[in-house]
DNA sequence: TGAAATGTTGGGGCG
DNA sequence: ACGCCCCAACATTTC
C-alpha cells in the first residue's frame, strides 16, 4: 500500500493554479489536505485581528472547495513542525508538499523542516506559486538584487511569461482515515465583544470563488478606467484583490494572464492594463526586497534613518488611529480602515505621510497598526510601503515629499464623496471648506451644524509648522 | 505614486 | 502710445 502524501496548506488557500497540489496529485498517491494554524510564529508578526477574520472565512471556503473534490480539510493548531510530525506518525505519510512562503521565519522554518525530514527519509518539497517570479530569478547584470522598482519591473517583463494557471486535475485520490480535525470555531479567529466585523460579509467574500468573481468584475467594469479612476477614493475603481492575494486564494499568475487576455481584447486600454499589472509589480518588488533584506519589516533600509529623531506622542498616535486628526482626508481613511479592514491606496499614502511627517511618529507604529487592522496585511507589501512613504526604504519617496492633506483631498476627493462617507459630521459643509473646515467662516460652520473642537476636532497640528518641523528633522540625518 | 518657493511670461488696467 | 504695475498662469528649483 502506498503511503499518503500531506499537502500542507499555508498562505495558498485555493485549489486552482496551485503547483504543489498539482504535483502532489500527479504522484497518484493518496493525499491529506492539512492546514496548520501556527500562532507560535516567531518574529512577533502573528496574523492581526482583521487578517484572522479573513482567515476564518477563507478556511471555510477552502474546506467547501475541497469537499467538492471529495476531500476533508484537516485543521490543526500548534507549532508546524510538531503538527506535521504527529500527522506523519499517525497516518504513515512519507511526503510533505507545500507552497513556498517568503517571510524570514517561513524561510527558516522550511529549511529546518527540510533538514529534519531528509534525515528521516521523508520527502519535503516546496513549490512556487505565490509570486510571478521567484526571488533570485530577477537580478541586475552584476547579479545583485534590484533596489529600484523601474529597472526591476523592466527586467521582469524581459523574463519568459509566468506559466499559465492550471486547474486541479479530476479524480484525486484522498487518504483515509484522517487524523482528527479541530473545529474552526474553536480557534476563535472571529472577533466577539464587540463583533466589529458583523457586516463585513457584505463587503468581502473571502475564498477563491470570491476572488475570481472580483477579478472578473474588475476586468469587466473597472479596468478600462483604472488609469485615472484608481486615484479617486470615492469611486470604486480598484480591484480590491489584495486580501485574496495575501491569503493565496488567487494566484498572481491567474491575475496576470486574465489581465493580458483582457488587454488583447481591449487594445485601446493597454495603458490601463499595464498600470494595473505594475501594481502586481510592486507586490513582487516588495517580496524580492524582503527576501534579500529580511530586516526590512523592522529596520530602516537606509541606515541614515536609524538616527531619525522620531517624536510624536501616544495621544497623537491615538488621534491618527481613531480618525480624529482634524484633517478630513486623513480621518476618512483611518475610519474606512477601522470600519472595513481596508483603505484606498491613495489614502494609505496620505495617512502614512501624515503619521511619519506631520506627527513625526516612527513608521513602525503605523506599520503595526496597519498590520492589525488590514484584511490584506502582508509583511512584504506593508513594510516596504511604509518605508517607501517614510523615505527610509529602497527606491523610496524622497523624504521631503510631504503630502498636503488639504491639497490631496481637494485633488482626489473633489466632490467630497469619500470624506462625507467616512466623516459624516462634515456632510453639511460645502465642497469649498470640506477639506479645510478650520478655514470656514463661523456662519458656514453654523449652517453646517458644526462646532469645531466639539463635533469634529481642530487640526491636531498646523500643516505649515508640521511640514517645517519634518524638514528640519530630516536635515539632522541628511548626509549621514 | 508632491508641495512650496521662486522665476518667467504675458495680458490688461491705468496714468 | 507707452511704460509701469499687478497678477494669473505656467515653468523651474528647492525642500
Amino acid at each position: 500500500m502506498t503511503s499518503p502524501l500531506i499537502f500542507w496548506f499555508r498562505q495558498d488557500l485555493r485549489t486552482v493554479d496551485l503547483p504543489g497540489l498539482n504535483a502532489a496529485a500527479a504522484t497518484g498517491r493518496p493525499l491529506i489536505a492539512l492546514y496548520i494554524f501556527d500562532d507560535t510564529t516567531p518574529g512577533d508578526w502573528k496574523a492581526g485581528a482583521a487578517s484572522r477574520w479573513w482567515l476564518h472565512h477563507s478556511l471555510e471556503a477552502l474546506a467547501g472547495a475541497l469537499q467538492e473534490c471529495g476531500a476533508d480539510l484537516v485543521l490543526q493548531r500548534g507549532k508546524a513542525s510538531d503538527v506535521l510530525d504527529a500527522v506523519i506518525e499517525e497516518t504513515g505519510a512519507d511526503a510533505v508538499y507545500c507552497s513556498r512562503q517568503y517571510e524570514p521565519w517561513a524561510g527558516d522554518l522550511e529549511q529546518a523542516l527540510h533538514a529534519r525530514f531528509e534525515a528521516r527519509g521523508i520527502e519535503f518539497k516546496r513549490f512556487p506559486g505565490h509570486l510571478l517570479h521567484e526571488p533570485g530569478s530577477v537580478r541586475t547584470l552584476a547579479g545583485d538584487p534590484f533596489k529600484v522598482f523601474t529597472p526591476f519591473w523592466r527586467a521582469c517583463s524581459a523574463l519568459p511569461e509566468p506559466p499559465e494557471p492550471k486547474a486541479l486535475p479530476e479524480g484525486l485520490h484522498w487518504h483515509s482515515p484522517l487524523p482528527e480535525t479541530d473545529n474552526l470555531n474553536d480557534w476563535q479567529l472571529l472577533p466577539r465583544k464587540p463583533d466589529w466585523a458583523a457586516d463585513w460579509r457584505e463587503l468581502w467574500t473571502p475564498g477563491a470563488e470570491g476572488a475570481h468573481t472580483r477579478l472578473q468584475r474588475f476586468l469587466e467594469d473597472r479596468l478600462a478606467d483604472y488609469g485615472d479612476a484608481r486615484d479617486i477614493p470615492g469611486v470604486s475603481a480598484t480591484s480590491g484583490l489584495s486580501p485574496h492575494l495575501h491569503h493565496g486564494e488567487i494566484s498572481p499568475r491567474s491575475i496576470w494572464h486574465a489581465t493580458q487576455a483582457w488587454a488583447e481584447q481591449h487594445p485601446q486600454s493597454r495603458a490601463a492594463a499595464d498600470k494595473f499589472l505594475a501594481e502586481l509589480g510592486w507586490r513582487e518588488f516588495s517580496y524580492h526586497l524582503l527576501v534579500f533584506f529580511p530586516e526590512i519589516p523592522a529596520k530602516a533600509f537606509k541606515p541614515a534613518f536609524d538616527e531619525f529623531p522620531w517624536a510624536g506622542s501616544q495621544k497623537q498616535l491615538q488621534a491618527w488611529q481613531r480618525g480624529q486628526t482634524g484633517y478630513p482626508i486623513v480621518d476618512a481613511g483611518m475610519r474606512e480602515l477601522w470600519a472595513t479592514g481596508y483603505m484606498h491606496n491613495r489614502v494609505r499614502m496620505v495617512t502614512a505621510s501624515f503619521l511619519t511627517k506631520h506627527l513625526l511618529i516612527d513608521w513602525r507604529a503605523g506599520e503595526r497598526w496597519f498590520w492589525d487592522t488590514l484584511v490584506d496585511a502582508d509583511l512584504a507589501s506593508n513594510s516596504c510601503s511604509w518605508q517607501w512613504v517614510a523615505g527610509s526604504g529602497a527606491d523610496a519617496a524622497p523624504y521631503f515629499r510631504i503630502f498636503n492633506p488639504t491639497t490631496q483631498g481637494e485633488k482626489f476627493d473633489t466632490a467630497g464623496e469619500y470624506v462625507r462617507r467616512w466623516v459624516p459630521e462634515l456632510t453639511g459643509l460645502s465642497d469649498k471648506y470640506l477639506h479645510k473646515p478650520w478655514e470656514a467662516p463661523k456662519v458656514v460652520l453654523q449652517e453646517a451644524g458644526l462646532t469645531l473642537g466639539k463635533d469634529y476636532p481642530q487640526p491636531i497640528v498646523d500643516h505649515r509648522e508640521a511640514r517645517e518641523a519634518a524638514l528640519a528633522a530630516y536635515g539632522q540625518i541628511k548626509g549621514k
